[in-house]
RNA sequence: GGCCCAUUCGUCUAUCGGUUAGGACGCGAGAUUUUCAUUCUCGAAAGAGGAGUUCGAUUCUCCUAUGGGCUACCA
């Protein structure tokens, strides 16, 4: 009996999701729609000394920026709440309890003092220590020590964490949907604490499992750095009687940093020159980390970027919206390496979003920015401005700096334009050129850029310098949009205003 | 150190034993343009190394090297 896919994404929030993150829960909602299934937001947060305030609402924030959205989670509800862990401890107890009865976990009472002192001892002979099959009979133990003494320290409230029992020697052979089969043999494993009396509360591994166990999760998608730890996983499915409704595994290859060094992590903040994060953070402390939405990226391009860092249709389409995502992905199709993340190639993505948007809608981004320059003006003319730079643009938040000049005539003429183009005879014609300018009426650029060239080739007139001296005093500087199409923009009388001014301040050379 | 995963142009990647090893970003050149961009065309650029298996290996196996992950009472 096929099961309703359901998967789960289980950020802890001991800051904001960056990247990595962002693209895991990108790949388990892709792949839940797909499917049909159910795509879960889980609160992993059950380390009381990581927490960081504002990072649950970031990452809630951050995938509905991305489009990504959750059927059961904290917000939502849903028929396994509650779906923050801490608010599920009571839960947890009584599975690790099961665990010691079964003969599977026992109770270790070493301090997290002694363990340190036991490690640096063991490092000083250059060894290194395991707690394991090796020492758990020698350390002070439920399996060492005597019923009775173990009833002492439990009455008696010493604190005391659960370990599980890590078989020896056994190979246990593991399936991933990405890297076909692992065999790992429990002998390099060690026995990791599954609950902390300390806290009252489980370990990452015991809450993970117990809690895709109850939420009925089929498939487990998650970063590749869990990989090491999908043997103990297993033996706790097994050791709890699960494993006939065990979930499938896949492990994502990591985003790495571009220059290698590692993988992609929340503490290299914005220092690598581009976000690592899909919002701005503000960190209790005060420090700032920039964020692909502020930095001007449309969701969507995020999203796409992100989805073909590790993943790939097979076809060279490269540009997809999220339907296509959900229509295309496969986690057959997920590669086994690490992705070494390209900041130009995320550039470009944004760029390609930006050319696709209609003038109408980048008019619409634009007008705030206008705003915020003093300028009131219409949407229309938003979007006539908006339509004449965007292929010159990455960013709307380029646009400005690309078309101030529509705006507002240039008080300051470029220097290296003016001493190449204003000079000899140019001034002149630039005279002329206003004087022909002035009898004209209909100023669309379809009409006035024929009339112009054909009078600059009349007058057998050097058209370069002509059309770059105009554009020095239209514009200020020599580069830009077509040069009719910034005259029908900012009008005849405007036109005609510039050029007095550029004559006016640019002087007209002696002729010889 | 131990365990695990990976390895095709600088980067992201295609190839599922037989290809002139393809595409994209970036880079270079050219075309278009009044300029800067855009766009278009072209170009440089890769199978880590060594053994096997095979008629034939980028593709399968092993070894080495390199990269990465894990090795907490963190996730």
């Amino acid at each position: 009996m096929a099961r309703k896919v359901r998967v789960r994404f289980a950020p802890s929030p001991t800051g904001p999701l960056h990247m990595g993150g962002v693209r895991t829960a990108l790949y388990n909602y892709l792949f839940a729609r797909q499917q049909g299934g159910d795509f879960i937001l889980r609160i992993e947060d059950t380390d009381s000394q990581r927490f960081v305030p504002g990072a649950e609402a970031y990452i809630l924030e951050a995938l509905k920026w991305c489009g990504i959205t959750i059927d059961e989670g904290i917000e939502q509800g849903g028929p396994h709440a509650p779906y923050r862990q801490s608010e599920r401890r009571e839960i947890y107890l009584k599975y690790a309890l099961q665990l010691v009865e079964s003969g599977d976990a026992y109770y270790a009472f070493d301090t997290p003092e002694e363990l340190a002192a036991i490690r640096s001892e063991f490092e000083s002979r250059g060894e290194t220590f395991a707690y394991n099959y090796t020492v758990r009979t020698r350390l002070a133990t439920s399996l060492a020590l005597s019923p009775e003494e173990v009833k002492t320290r439990l009455d008696r409230g010493d604190q005391w964490v659960i370990r599980f029992k890590m078989p020896e020697n056994e190979e246990v052979r593991m399936h991933d949907l990405i890297r076909d089969e692992v065999v790992v043999n429990t002998s390099t494993l060690d026995d990791k604490v599954l609950y902390k009396s300390a806290d009252a509360l489980p370990t990452y591994h015991l809450a993970n499992i117990v809690d895709d166990h109850l939420m009925e999760i089929t498939h487990v998608i998650r970063g590749e750095e869990w990989l090491p730890s999908l043997p103990l996983h297993y033996l706790l499915y097994r050791a709890f009687g699960w494993s006939d409704t065990q979930p499938e595994f896949a492990h994502l290859p990591l985003l790495l940093k571009p220059g290698g060094g590692g993988k992609l992590s929340k503490r290299d903040g914005d220092k690598m020159g581009f976000p690592v994060f899909p919002l701005k953070w503000t960190s209790p402390t005060g420090e700032v980390s920039r964020g692909y939405r502020e930095d001007g990226y449309f969701p969507e391009a995020f999203v796409n970027l992100l989805a073909l860092l590790g993943w790939n249709p097979g076809t060279e389409q490269e540009i997809f919206s999220m339907d296509e995502l959900i229509a295309a992905f496969s986690l057959e199709r997920v590669s086994k390496s690490g992705a070494h993340f390209n900041p130009e190639k995320a550039r470009w993505f944004n760029a390609q979003y930006l050319k696709a948007r209609s003038d109408e809608e980048l008019g619409a981004l634009f007008l705030p920015i206008l705003r915020e320059h003093g300028l009131e003006t219409t949407p229309e003319k938003a979007a006539q401005a908006a339509g004449l730079i965007k292929d010159r643009a990455t960013f709307v938040n380029e646009f400005w700096d690309l078309s101030h000049f529509l705006f507002v005539a240039p008080t300051e003429y470029a220097p290296k334009a003016v001493s190449k183009f204003w000079k000899g005879d140019i001034p002149s014609h630039i005279v002329e050129l206003r004087a022909l300018l002035a009898e004209v009426n209909d100023f669309s650029q379809a009409h006035t850029e024929p009339l112009v060239h054909d009078w600059i080739l009349s007058r057998e007139y050097p058209m370069g310098k002509v059309m770059n001296s105009f554009r020095l005093a239209l514009v200020g500087e020599s580069s830009g949009p077509n040069l009719y199409s910034i005259c029908e923009f900012i009008g005849k009388e405007e036109t005609l205003r510039r050029l007095d001014r550029a004559i006016e301040t640019l002087g007209i050379p002696a002729s010889e």
